[in-house]
DNA sequence: TCAATTCGCTACAAATATTGTAGCATGATG
DNA sequence: CATCATGCTACAATATTTGTAGCGAATTGA
């Protein structure tokens, strides 16, 4: 298995710079790294309640997805399970607002639809 | 060609709810989605422009994107080209704080290295 | 103690998404 | 009217993701 972790500082999928911003928006764009993130803010969770949480994920990609999370400090494992980093949490902190504004959004492309 | 846009409301990948947040993770979870509007935030840009501005994408996906983009209503296309709507805008002053955090987050990352 | 269950995770093939290159149709420019 | 740039499509090669089955280790219950 060859793992490739947008590691900021180097480079990443779409970006020669190696700009941090590139590497955590790689990061974030691979399918799930957001929802698990979601789903880890309710608490700590086992790999099988991940699982649940995250309704649809196969456990081949929880897994890929956790070992980046862990790699790049944004999640920990503890005695309880996986949970967000101080680092997580923070990032976890700056995207909380996209579950409101979700609301809205969606509100306002059915107001559209009418 | 079948375009499957995370619409708010109807299921989307890794969620059987329908709450908007999750057809937003969805949506942003997409290859150069967030890149996208993260480009964007700087000014309007024709097809080829961005191109540019994401380095490395290929217009297959641009256009699939730019189309998704449009049906949930972050981007609109004018004469200048493309830009983001206004609620593009709003989603981008959410995550902008993104740009400094991950600078932080890097420079942690590299002293934990050390 | 030891069978049964649960858990974290891996194997792997099928399905899906993304890339990369070539180039077409259209409109602008000389 | 020839040339060029633009927005975008075609399509095959490649990479990612899914879905299912199940293994080995730890835990539970009798």
């Amino acid at each position: 298995m060859t793992m490739t972790v947008p590691m900021p500082g180097s480079q990443v999928r779409g970006s020669k710079t190696g700009k941090p911003i590139m590497a955590l928006l790689d990061l974030l764009s691979r399918t799930w790294a957001l929802g698990i993130i979601w789903n880890l803010h309710s608490g700590p969770a086992t790999f099988r309640q991940l699982q649940q949480r995250c309704e649809k994920i196969s456990p081949t990609l929880l897994n890929t997805r956790l070992k980046e999370l862990k790699t790049l400090e944004l999640i920990e494992i503890k005695k309880t399970g996986y949970q967000l980093s101080y680092q997580g949490i923070e990032l976890f902190e700056i995207i909380y607002p996209l579950g409101d504004w979700s609301s809205q959004w969606a509100q306002a492309l059915k107001e559209e639809s009418k």
